[in-house]
Order: C-alpha cells, then sequence, then structure tokens
DNA sequence: CTAGGGTTAG
C-alpha cells in the first residue's frame, strides 16, 4: 500500500473537456494522486475507490494492461511497469497508466524512464496537456530537468496554481530566484489566483534578492485575497521582514498571530538570531516553555544557535539536558550537531568533543564543526588529524570541511598540510567555491608564501570583496606594502572596498609611513561610514603613530568613544616609538584603571616603551606586574624588551646574567639586545662573545655581522672588520642595502646608499655638502667611523653623505615648503653620523626632522633629538 | 522554522 499525503481539504478539479478524450476514468482518482505528496497518513486507495467502481465497465483489453501498469505502480514496481509500457505493441494506454507511471518516475527520479514514457505518450498521439501534461511537467521537474519541464509547462494551453506553484518552488529551490518572481507577476498577470504555496515560496524568494518593497506589496495582496489568516502564509511573512531586517513588522505579525504554530514560534526565534538579537530568541523560548507551545527539534536547534552566539554553556548545559528529558533529541544528528558546535563556541571545548564521541551516527556537518571547535582554541594539528579520520572513516569532505581544515593550516602556517588540501581540493573541483577559494588564498597568506596565495587569486574567475581583503591583507601581513597598495588601487575598478578592507590596507601605509595616501582611506572610510568600526578605528591610529603624527594621534585616540586593548596598545607603542616613555607609562596605568586588562602584547609595547626611553626600575616593575599580577608568562619578546633595556642602561653584565638565567632558551633577537649594548657602551670583548652565540643560532642573518663590524670599526680595529667582511664574502651574504623614503605630495621617494642616479641628485650633493662644512666650522665632527671603511677620512666623509637617509632628508628640504616638517623612513636603524647631521640640520634650517628607523622615531627640533641617545 | 565554512587592527 502506498502511503501519500493530501494536505486536506483535498481539491479536486475537473480536466478540460475535451483533453480527457478516453472518458473520465478515474479522474478523481488520478487528481487525488496529483495532489498527494509522500508521507502522509492517508491511504492512496481510500481516496480513490469511488471512481475506480465506477469505471469498470469501460475496460477493454488496452484498458487491462492499463490497469496492470496502474497496479504495478501502486506496489511501486517500476520495472514491470515500464516493461509492460514498452513492450506493448499498440501505444493505446489510458490515462491512468501514463499518470500513474510519470508519478512513479517522478517520485524514483527515474529521468530515463519518464523520458521514454514522454515519447511513448508521444507516439501514442495523446495530445499533452491538461492532467496528463502537468504530470509530465512534474515528473520532469522532481527529475531535475526544469528546463524541458519548462518547455512543456509553457505549451499547456490552461494551467491551475498549482502547476504554478510548482515550477515557482522549483526555481526557487535551484536559488533562480528571478524566474520564480517572474513567473509570480506572469500568473497575476493572467488571472490565476496564487494560493497559500504561492505566496509562501514567493516571499522567500523576495527575501533572497532582498527585494523587500515588492515583498511588502505582496502582504498587501495577502491581505487582499484573505490569506491574512493562514498560519503558513504568515510564518512565511514573519521569515521574509526577519530577512529584510524589519523586525518590528516581523514582532507585530507574530502577536497579531492569534493561532500560533510551532513554526511561528520557531521563526520568531530564528528571526531573532538572524538578526543579531540572541536573547530575544531566547525569550521567546522561555515563552514556550512558560505558555506549553509544543517543542520540536528546529525549536532547540535555533535555540541552542541563540545560546552560541551568547556564548553562555552554562544555558547551553540547561537545553542540552532539557533536550534529552524532554523530547529525546539525542539522537538527532542535526541536534547533536548543534549542540556541539554550541559547546565549542562557548569554549567548552571537552563537552562538545563528549558529545561527539556519544554520537552514534556522524556526518560531514558533525565532523567539521568538532574540527573548527579545535581550530577556534588554536589546537591546528588536532584539526588535522580529525581531519585525517573523518576522511579515513569514509566521510567525504565537503566544501565547508575543506575551508575549516584550510584554516587550521593557516593559522598554524602548515605550509604542508595546506598543499595536500590544495591537491585534494583541485582533485575535486571544489576551487570554484568562492569560500574555498578564499581560505586557500589566505592559508597561502599566512604560510608566508603570497606566489601561491596570488596564483589562487589571479584564478579566481569571480573575485568577491573577501578575495581582495585576503589578498591585500596578506600582502600587509607579510611586509610586501607596495604590492598591498598596488593591488588596492586595481581593486578600486572591481570591486567596492568596505572597511574590512581599509583595516588591511591601512598597516601597508603605516609601514611606509604613506601619509598622504593613509589620509585619502581615512577620507574614504569617512564617507563611507566606516570610520566607526573598531579594526578601521585602531588601524587608523596605528598609521597615525607609525607616520610620525604623535599629537594628532593622540587627539584622535582622545576622540575614540570605545577603545580597547588594542587602542590602548597602539597608543602606548606610539609613545614608546616616539621616545615618549613616561607618557607610556602614563596611558598605560590609564589603561589598567578603566579595568581594561594587559595581554602580552600590551606588556610587549609598554616594556618596549620602557627600554627605548632607558627606564630601567620602571620597566622592572612592569615586567613584575606582569608575571605576578597578570600571571603572564613572559615570552621571548619579554625577556628581548628586558635584556634590551639593561643593556641600553649600560647594566651589560646583568644583561649577561638575565639570560643565562632565562627559564626559556634565548633566541637571536635576545643576543642580538645585548650586542646592541656592547656597541652603545664599546664593549668589544663581550660583543665577540656573544656574537658568535648568534652567528650559530642564525648564520645567515647579515645584519648581526654589520653590527658586528661597527663595533670594531668605532674601536678602530681595522683588521678585524676586515676578517668579517671575508666571514661575510664566503658565506655569500650580501647587505641588506640601506634604503630611505620621504613621500612628497602622495608620490613616496625611495633614495637607496650610494644611488646617485635619482633626480636632483647634483643638487643633494651639493647640499650635503654645504651642510657638512657648515658642521665643521661650527664644531661639528663628522662621526666617520660609521663609514665602516678603512680608508681615509676624506673617503669616509664622501661614504657617509651618500647614505640614504641624508639623501631623502636632503631631497626633503629641496622639495618641501620652508618650515614644513621634513617625515623620513628608513629601513635599517639609523646611522649615528646621518644622526648627527639631522641634529644639526634641524638647528641650521629651524625646521623639524621626523626619522623612523627600524627600531623607533626620531624628532630632531632645535639640534637635538627626542631619543637622547637611546636607540 | 532546523546544524558546520572564508577577509580585518596592536
Amino acid at each position: 500500500m502506498m502511503l501519500l499525503t493530501a494536505k486536506a481539504p483535498v481539491t479536486f478539479w475537473l480536466s478540460p473537456a475535451g483533453h480527457d478524450h478516453r472518458g473520465s476514468v478515474n479522474l478523481k482518482f488520478r487528481q487525488s494522486f496529483l495532489f498527494a505528496k509522500p508521507n502522509s497518513k492517508l491511504s492512496f486507495s481510500s481516496l480513490a475507490y469511488a471512481p475506480a467502481m465506477e469505471t469498470k465497465s469501460y475496460m477493454d483489453v488496452e484498458l487491462d494492461s492499463s490497469r496492470k501498469i496502474v497496479e504495478f505502480c501502486e506496489v511501486g514496481d517500476l520495472k514491470n511497469a515500464m516493461e509492460l509500457l514498452c513492450s506493448s505493441q499498440n501505444s493505446n494506454f489510458d490515462l491512468d497508466a501514463f499518470c500513474s507511471i510519470l508519478q512513479l518516475c517522478a517520485e524514483r527520479k527515474s529521468i530515463r524512464d519518464g523520458r521514454r514514457v514522454h515519447s511513448i505518450i508521444e507516439s501514442s498521439g495523446v495530445i499533452i496537456d491538461g492532467i496528463l501534461g502537468v504530470k509530465l511537467v512534474f515528473m520532469y521537474v522532481k527529475c531535475g530537468d526544469l528546463k524541458e519541464g519548462r518547455m512543456i509547462f509553457d505549451k499547456l494551453s490552461e494551467s491551475k496554481v498549482f502547476i504554478w506553484n510548482l515550477m515557482i518552488s522549483e526555481y526557487l529551490g535551484n536559488g533562480n530566484y528571478g524566474e520564480s518572481i517572474n513567473l509570480f507577476k506572469q500568473m497575476l498577470e493572467l488571472g490565476i489566483k496564487p494560493n497559500s504555496y504561492t505566496f509562501s515560496s514567493v516571499l522567500k524568494c523576495f527575501a533572497a534578492v532582498a527585494r523587500v518593497e515588492e515583498g511588502r506589496q505582496v502582504h498587501g495582496l495577502i491581505y487582499k485575497l484573505g490569506y491574512n489568516s493562514y498560519n503558513t502564509v504568515v510564518n512565511s511573512l514573519i521569515s521574509f521582514y526577519f530577512v529584510g531586517r524589519k523586525v518590528r513588522c516581523a514582532q507585530k505579525l507574530f502577536d497579531e498571530l492569534t493561532d500560533r504554530d510551532v513554526i511561528s514560534w520557531n521563526s520568531m526565534i530564528s528571526g531573532y538570531v538572524k538578526n543579531g538579537l540572541d536573547d530575544r530568541g531566547i525569550e521567546i523560548f522561555i515563552k514556550m516553555l512558560v505558555f506549553g507551545v509544543e517543542i520540536d527539534l528546529a525549536t532547540m536547534v535555533n535555540v541552542l544557535v541563540a545560546c552560541a552566539n551568547t556564548g553562555t554553556p552554562l544555558f547551553g548545559k540547561v537545553l542540552h539536558s532539557y533536550s534529552i528529558k524532554a523530547a529525546a533529541l539525542d539522537r538527532e544528528v542535526r541536534f547533536n550537531n548543534t549542540l556541539l558546535d554550541m559547546y565549542s563556541k562557548c569554549g567548552d571545548l571537552n563537552s562538545a568533543i563528549r558529545v561527539f564521541e556519544r554520537m552514534d551516527e556522524k556526518t560531514v556537518v558533525s565532523w567539521t564543526s568538532m574540527i573548527t571547535g579545535y581550530v577556534r582554541e588554536g589546537l591546528s594539528d588536532g584539526a588535522i588529524k580529525l581531519f585525517d579520520e573523518m576522511k579515513s572513516r569514509g566521510v567525504v569532505p565537503d566544501v565547508y570541511a575543506v575551508t575549516s581544515i584550510l584554516h587550521a593550516c593557516a593559522i598554524n602556517g602548515n605550509l604542508k598540510s595546506g598543499q595536500i588540501v590544495h591537491d585534494y581540493i583541485r582533485e575535486n573541483n571544489l576551487e570554484t567555491n568562492s569560500f574555498v577559494s578564499n581560505a586557500l588564498t589566505d592559508m597561502y597568506a599566512k604560510c608566508g608564501s603570497m606566489k601561491d596565495a596570488h596564483d589562487v587569486f589571479s584564478h579566481m574567475k569571480k573575485k568577491d570583496v573577501i578575495s581582495w581583503n585576503t589578498m591585500i591583507g596578506g600582502y600587509s601581513k607579510n611586509r610586501l606594502p607596495n604590492e598591498a597598495l598596488t593591488l588596492f588601487a586595481e581593486m578600486q575598478s572591481e570591486s567596492k572596498p568596505d572597511g574590512t578592507t581599509v583595516a588591511c590596507i591601512l598597516p601597508a601605509c603605516a609601514s611606509l609611513a604613506a601619509l598622504d595616501r593613509g589620509r585619502e582611506i581615512h577620507g574614504y572610510a569617512l564617507r563611507n561610514g566606516y570610520s566607526e568600526d573598531k579594526y578601521v578605528v585602531n588601524a587608523l591610529l596605528d598609521m597615525y603613530v607609525k607616520c610620525g603624527l604623535l599629537v594628532l594621534a593622540r587627539s584622535f585616540f582622545d576622540m575614540i568613544l570605545n577603545k580597547d586593548l588594542v587602542s590602548w596598545t597602539v597608543m602606548i607603542a606610539g609613545y614608546g616609538m616616539h621616545g615618549f616613555g613616561s607618557e607610556a607609562i602614563n596611558t598605560f596605568n590609564q589603561m589598567r584603571m578603566t579595568g581594561i586588562k594587559p595581554d602580552e602584547v600590551s606588556f610587549i609595547s609598554i616594556l618596549y616603551a620602557c627600554s627605548h626611553s632607558g627606564l630601567l626600575d620602571e620597566g622592572w616593575k612592569i615586567f613584575s606586574i606582569m608575571k605576578k599580577e597578570c600571571q603572564i608568562e613572559p615570552n621571548l619578546e619579554h625577556y628581548a624588551c628586558m635584556v634590551d633595556l639593561l643593556a641600553r642602561t649600560g647594566n651589560l653584565v646583568k644583561a649577561h646574567k638575565f639570560i643565562q638565567t632565562m627559564p626559556i632558551k634565548p633566541d637571536a633577537t635576545i643576543w642580538g639586545a645585548l650586542l646592541c649594548g656592547c656597541r652603545i657602551h664599546h664593549d668589544v670583548k663581550l660583543a665577540e662573545k656573544v656574537a658568535e652565540r648568534i652567528f650559530e643560532l642564525e648564520p645567515e642573518n647579515t645584519g648581526y655581522y654589520v653590527l658586528l663590524a661597527n663595533i670594531y670599526a668605532e674601536a678602530e680595529k681595522w683588521e678585524e672588520v676586515q676578517k668579517l667582511r671575508k666571514r661575510i664574502g664566503q658565506r655569500g651574504l650580501k647587505k641588506n642595502p640601506g634604503c630611505s623614503w620621504i613621500e612628497i605630495k602622495g608620490k613616496v621617494n625611495i633614495f637607496v646608499a650610494g644611488d646617485c642616479s635619482k633626480p636632483q641628485a647634483k643638487k643633494i650633493e651639493l647640499l650635503l655638502k654645504r651642510l657638512r662644512s657648515k658642521m665643521k666650522e661650527e664644531g661639528y665632527s663628522p662621526k666617520t667611523t660609521y663609514a665602516l671603511l678603512n680608508a681615509d677620512e676624506r673617503e669616509k666623509e664622501v661614504a657617509l653623505c651618500g647614505h640614504s637617509e641624508k639623501l631623502a632628508m636632503a631631497f626633503g628640504m629641496l622639495n618641501l615648503p620652508p618650515g614644513k616638517t621634513i617625515r623620513v623612513t628608513k629601513n635599517l636603524r639609523v646611522c649615528g653620523d646621518c644622526h648627527e647631521m639631522a641634529k644639526f640640520m634641524s638647528k641650521s634650517v629651524s625646521r623639524e626632522i621626523i626619522l623612523r628607523d627600524s627600531s623607533r622615531f626620531h624628532h630632531f627640533k632645535d639640534g637635538s633629538c627626542s631619543c637622547r641617545g637611546f636607540w
């Protein structure tokens, strides 16, 4: 017995006269069939009994095989039904046979059989229209051939609302909302009255394409046709308004709905959650409990999502036990999946794991949720293991699983695993999914392989704003600010930059000290309403700090309404970079007073500030606060700051001891900080010892060889300098060329040490010569030791004049209006002679010079520098 | 009405 649904009351309608040329055999039977849907409690025969009796007398031989086909279909025997249909000499079957077999083809989604039936119908000469036409359309549509179904649909001479609803809902299911809406408008024009099914589908379409106004008009029509008291229709309207973010409209409908069913309630929870109003969703759930409304799977899934978003695991636990006790949902996969995701989102990974392990049925969703849970906790190795296990159990990863695992590879920089995932993606053609290719781009960018990232990016057919942001952010993070800016410019013509883009591109401006570009982008953010976004705000603050506009940065900071930890950290680091150590400490204390707890990064910035201002005692105090009051274990960076602080302030022995008693293994930067101190305080002996440790740790890093060479040079140990040069040469290492730049009218002018090919080279040379002789007149002697050459003094002076920062400063003096501050940025640390000259320049031409080097800012004004020697 | 995925600041 085949069980069918008929949404009671079943509406019987008559086939158009003339089409039913075989007589009205089993008319009602067919019609009930047509309206029937699977999963009902009504039996097929109970609907069909009466007409079947009437028609007995019409039966002949052909009808007999028709009858048999119907019988085969009744028991679901498509094979025999098809055999009988195909083997018969003539094709004079009655409409019942065709309809039954088409219905079965539709249910089995057997398009091959369906097509054969179609061709037999065509060869039988029966006109395809009326019930038969509708049935054929139904078959094609259900078998997934919407195109063929549509062709027949378009030829139907007259059609009723049912088939229109079918077409509309099929286009909806395929995501072709526009076509659904077209059909809806067409049926209105033809005067076919939509019913509750039509409205449910079409409202979803208007929601999906965000055509809120037209949806409202449909609401009007619903009212006019009297469907505003239909539960299903009002439920659809509620969902529609929620998707359109018209929370109050949805609320009003719900409040005025007298006959709410469980779906109405569920729609309210889901709608609130979709609009970020998780608490109100939870309130609705509680009301359901209070009013004793039936609670089903969807209710629990919805409310668990709300709970996950609010991050309240305690409430989640209550929901968990309630669901098991009251509704025995713990065997439902969907419920378990949501539950484990809730635990993981609430930060209770262990409970999530427990749910996962107890699930007897696991789908790819369960695995993905679990993987994402691991990733969320930073346990990317565990995530990768789970992914492998999932595959070995025969669960096929889908696009969600793949994007999740790519994220895992990204956060631990695991390029190898990432590449394996990429291979899988290629084999299964998943790259066409934009989520996947964006995640791939991000994975490569985070693993530091911008070439691969660009490869994926450039092969994307459709780049969305996230693709661009990922790529631009990747360049920014990988210290390729010029590439970031170039891509940002390219983006303008293809995609509209959003707040995230702004937050991605600003660090590039900051690292280049490209103030004009940064300001432009600030303007863009203001015009487009992104200037309130906290990421944008903090990135802007950082940009102004790093472009040297400390005063402006401070007033910008003061205007931030909700300063978060990052805002404070940027400001503290800013003071540190600019040499205002005590201001940094004041700001740090203010931050703590407002109740914001410092984290690792903010401790780095405050310790850095102390070391760059030589605030020894204060630094130690903060170091102990970090450990004792904040329970933060210092990492290598914190230790580096402390070594730096000790070494700069001349406590070389203490610094050395400090390194030896560190609980974690010191790396090259730790020793490097001590080496810097050795240079400042001219301790060649210690420097040699320290340098050897460094060369063991980082034999390829030229910077340290150069640093030691400088120490030798300052001590005039030229032989040692030569030996070191040889050593560098043998290793095939090259000194990272010094490079400085200055932005003038939005254009970045780059100067490389010793490069005389730049425009205005002659003028620059002349200016520098003049300055040099003026300096000598006033008693400054060139710090020729920085030339690192064992040549005569004259030659050294010439070499020094080729230093990139001098070239850039001179270029600024020549090209900026008088009195305007000169802002120069250098990739390495500023040279001592250049530092002296900048001091002199600031006094003799009375203009401020702000020089940013790889370590800090130097504000030169009236002959002195803000760094007071701490650099 | 119902579960899982991608980009952003120190």
